[in-house]
DNA sequence: ATAAACCCTATAAAATATATAGGGTTTATG
DNA sequence: CATAAACCCTATATATTTTATAGGGTTTAT
């Protein structure tokens, strides 16, 4: 399951998306629109900025605003930022690798073999779906 | 990712499997293979005994077995009973529905409708990958 | 009778996720 | 240039979940 920090990101987002013809949003907007606390909120979109997806504009009159397409923003994006691997297991990640300390050689863990297979075919299902479809379903 | 507990429950199906002539395996053989606590890995049979995957036979020259075909064991059904929903978030869980607080209306929520989608792709494959292709790699 | 081995429930410890706090910096505006 | 609005940053507290341990109970081969 997706933790609430990568939830809230792609309502965040989705608000965004939606307020894409006004220059800048307000934190708080976002917040109350979802109930979500603004402070919580904030931490969030800080890190989408960081990452990259968003812009913002300090000051009275500030905000924040999308600085991509959102067909250019897949959810495995926002995934891996706020909650880390997509991969089942660490020994499979390609973003967060670590070994795992059971395995005593994953060169011929069948375990490991599957999980590779289904990171792949779960990246292609993540990687294809973006903000856009999102806001299309809306 | 995965817990511990059902990345655990993976190894013991899978050295099940391949201990599959043998009448039974004793909880301690698995634990030592791969490292893992006697008690934490007792509990998770335990757990994969009330789910109908297991069979064991108590006393003396006791143990575990497997009592369905590897072919017969989802990834689905291991990962759903010791880590719980596959659906990335509550609200499109098939088995642990639970509506998301910060959502007004489910049925308008572009979210919401995207993350059906990937839950039902992501079910096909985890519903595909079985113990069998775990021990065929092997 | 005894020891081996699974069965069961409760609790402790550790890790992680969630939320809050408090001030710092920037900027439009009058 | 004073003020208030709004983002920026880091640290800490709280809650929840995961991981592990504890301690005995029950069954059965020998």
């Amino acid at each position: 399951m997706l933790s609430k920090k990568t939830k809230y990101a792609l309502h965040a987002l989705t608000y965004l998306g939606k307020h894409k013809d006004e220059k800048t949003v307000l934190i708080q907007d976002i917040a109350e629109e979802h109930g979500i606390s603004h402070k919580f909120l904030e931490n969030i979109l800080l890190e989408l900025k960081k990452a990259g997806m968003l812009g913002s504009k300090k000051g009275k009159g500030g905000g924040y605003y999308l600085i991509k397409e959102p067909k250019d923003i897949p959810l495995s994006r926002v995934i891996r930022l706020l909650d880390g691997p997509i991969a089942l297991l660490p020994c499979v990640s390609l973003n967060y690798y670590e070994p795992c300390a059971e395995c005593k050689n994953e060169a011929v863990c069948g375990i490991n073999r599957v999980m590779i297979q289904v990171r792949d075919e779960t990246l292609k299902i993540l990687e294809n779906k973006t903000l856009d479809d999102i806001l299309r379903e809306e």
